[in-house]
DNA sequence: AGGTTGACGATAG
DNA sequence: TCTATCGCCAACC
């Protein structure tokens, strides 16, 4: 299994306007002990283009916006997406009850079947 | 081959 | 709720 090219499936499944957490791209992608490996693969670009921005950690901190281009990029195209995002002690923070992806059963299977299909 | 790192997360106290 | 600590694991020295 390609860890790597299942990410870049699951992240292009986000919905604008919503944010998905680095544990719960990794369960989607049938590791869910690798969250840490989302955000290796996003930090090296090794899923290719996908929405990293709208990557956010449990807390719903934007814990990956010191590695995009521009400081505060991730932020922006955040906003722009209608994400609220505040400026707490814990840095720049989005509301995961209200803008985290609350992705169905039905999703997950589908996406298990389509990795399947494209045997990765 | 073995130690370190880190866009993480869960849990005990 | 806040802190400390532990588990995790592919990459990279």
């Amino acid at each position: 299994m390609d860890f790597y090219k299942r990410m870049k499936v699951a992240c292009g499944r986000i919905p604008e306007g919503k944010v998905a957490t680095y544990g719960q791209i990794a369960l989607l992608c049938g590791k869910p002990r690798n969250a840490r490996q989302v955000g290796y693969g996003l930090r090296c670009g090794l899923a290719g283009d996908v929405p990293a921005h709208r990557m956010v950690n449990a807390r719903g901190v934007l814990s990956g916006a010191a590695s995009f281009e521009v400081p505060g990029l991730q932020k922006m195209l955040l906003e722009k997406e209608g994400i609220q995002v505040m400026i707490t002690d814990e840095g720049q923070v989005v509301d995961l009850k209200k803008y985290g992806w609350k992705n169905t059963l039905r999703e997950a299977e589908t996406l298990a079947v389509e990795f399947e299909l494209l045997g990765i």
